[in-house]
DNA sequence: GCTATTATTAAACGATCGTTCAATTAATTG
DNA sequence: CAATTAATTGAACGATCGTTTAATAATAGC
């Protein structure tokens, strides 16, 4: 009952939330006990109230966490085309699996004013692509039937690849990244001829 | 602590359904207890046992019930076309949003046997799309880059519909219908002169 | 090498979980 | 109207939940 040898801080913070998001990812944060995340962790339940407050802080600071570090992965490489920001969400995504599966599918999860706050991150990030395709439309370079449903039917695509996409899949990230730009300038009415120029 | 007046065994297993139906999809299978789906029944938690043996009957036989109910109705107004089946999908679901949304969120709170079960009823639903998609390439009346990632990802498109259709929002169903059908038609490249003709 | 400080354990808290069951009443049957 | 069956209650079961806390060992600073 005390202090165990070569433990420090940092390190067993880092194994609290990297177990935490496995479990999460894979069984759901409300099936998940903190008993659970302790023993994938290497610690008792009660160590990890030395770094989280509760277990909803848990799920909360995984999410925001990753809110954060995508939009400040889409300003350094920020591109003007809708394309662009297919091909980073996608490649983004793919290599965080996880981080992009439970922050969609726990969002219910949060509680009122966490859920609010994760949402309006959301809507950040999601304002991206919305106003690239009312620029597009604008510009009269896309041709869509309704801004709004393509929009969110868009969104929707880019989000399910969480619900298909395995990582030891036969389907290599290039090739997904090629054929979902690809999908994505067809449903905006790009342009016929340079449709395919990815 | 006896019967109730005016209870009748086929009228409280439906209400007992509709309320884990709702609940399941509020708040996830996970977060719901059996004293929760009882109370919103106007039931004591003990009866439910007189209708399901465990709790994690309720939720197979909600998604065993709403894919063999998908696939009998499909049945029933079969059409040819990948379009036919667009209209299907969004119709069908657009009026069963909660079904539509447990099916897919919570197949993984399912034991693995059930899981197996479903994943299979699932299958053989998403064949349907798979198959004509397949077909429609075959015939050259459609161009796809790569005919699984298309595949997948139109699949998601039409899933993804749960994440983000509200029944008091203000799309029509005729409207979403019609959009979706002719963004799935351009995904596949159907020919361009008739793609509009949905 | 002593002293703080940091990290952790182990036990315990009350609450809630899924589930069982004997008792009991309402409805049905003959 | 009596006997049977169907439907439900309410209490209880052990297990597990998130969380708290006192004790204590390992580390870091001087």
């Amino acid at each position: 009952m005390a202090r165990t040898a070569g433990s420090t801080g940092t390190e067993t913070l880092e194994r609290l939330q990297d177990a935490a998001l496995e479990l999460f990812a894979r069984e759901g944060y409300a099936a998940v006990s903190m008993r659970a995340i302790a023993a994938r962790t290497g610690v008792q339940a009660g160590a990890i109230y030395k770094y989280f407050p509760t277990k909803q802080d848990i799920l909360f600071d995984l999410l925001a966490g990753h809110m954060l570090a995508l939009e400040v992965a889409w300003r350094e490489d920020a591109g003007s085309e809708l394309s662009d920001f297919v091909r980073f969400h996608v490649r983004y995504h793919l290599t965080r699996p996880r981080e992009m599966f439970i922050s969609y599918m726990e969002l219910r999860s949060l509680e009122p004013e966490n859920f609010r706050r994760i949402r309006e991150l959301r809507r950040g990030y999601e304002a991206i692509p919305r106003q690239m395709i009312e620029e597009g439309i604008a510009k009269g370079a896309f041709n869509v039937v309704d801004t709004e449903v393509t929009t969110r039917a868009i969104i929707a695509l880019l989000n399910g690849l969480t619900t298909w996409y395995r990582e030891d899949g036969r389907l290599s990230l290039d090739e997904i990244e090629t054929v979902y730009i690809t999908l994505v300038n067809r449903m905006v009415g790009a342009g016929e001829e340079e449709e395919e120029n990815v």
